[in-house]
DNA sequence: CTCCTATATAGATAATCATCTATATGATTA
DNA sequence: TAATCATATAGATGATTATCTATATAGGAG
């Protein structure tokens, strides 16, 4: 059975159009934080709560070296999240929908 | 280039949890609307908010029969979400993170 | 040890959104 | 035509969230 809330977070995390550009970014190896803010508009304190979301869902890694933060994506979880969505949008074994409902439909 | 604004509307549409499970009730095929209901314990409103946002987005169809509303999942759109994802996570040609920056990185 | 710089946190605010109740619309049936 | 039923819309409300300014923390250099 698939965990709606627990995908929902994981999906919310990437479904911020700042926070999709910045996956995007990080697509082609790793960036530090620095080089990430100046390609947008906004401030030091909202590229950092964009990333802690990025890495409490398990999309970006950190490295830190001295008092640099070095961001990349972790590949395993984006992966999972399109293998989630692919089991969303198809019929499975043990999907929701094989569960038969309490009360008849009148249709 | 990627559109974040509107592939970011795409992937909000299926980022709430009661949405992902009404795709995956869609997910082995067509569906009324009291079907669906029964599946939740939220309203009607509730469930025409979010089907409006599905439909809107394209995820979901609707077949109108007399005063029944029959929903079933557009192929098309639900591809079109995980290949965006897949262009966003993996390194491409024409990706933002090949645009060189203004100003020198410090680190 | 002290200053400087990168990052994180706290707290405030405005916008978005999921949900509800009440009501409107629109199709079917008696 | 009048009553009934499925669905849609309107408006209100509480929760979540993206953003800001101000400040704290923590590492490196002089």
């Amino acid at each position: 059975m698939i965990d709606y809330d627990e995908n929902s977070k994981l999906l919310k995390a990437v479904s911020d159009a700042n926070r999709l550009k910045i996956i995007d970014i990080l697509s082609c190896g790793e960036r530090c934080a620095c080089d990430i803010l100046e390609k947008f508009d906004f401030t030091q304190p909202t590229l950092s709560h964009h990333m802690k979301i990025l890495t409490d869902a398990g999309f970006v890694k950190v490295r830190k070296d001295g008092i640099w933060n070095y961001y990349s994506l972790e590949m395993n979880e984006c992966n999972n999240i399109i293998k989630v969505l692919n089991e969303v949008f198809h019929e499975s074994e043990n999907c929701i929908c094989k569960t038969n409902s309490n009360i008849e439909c009148k249709c």
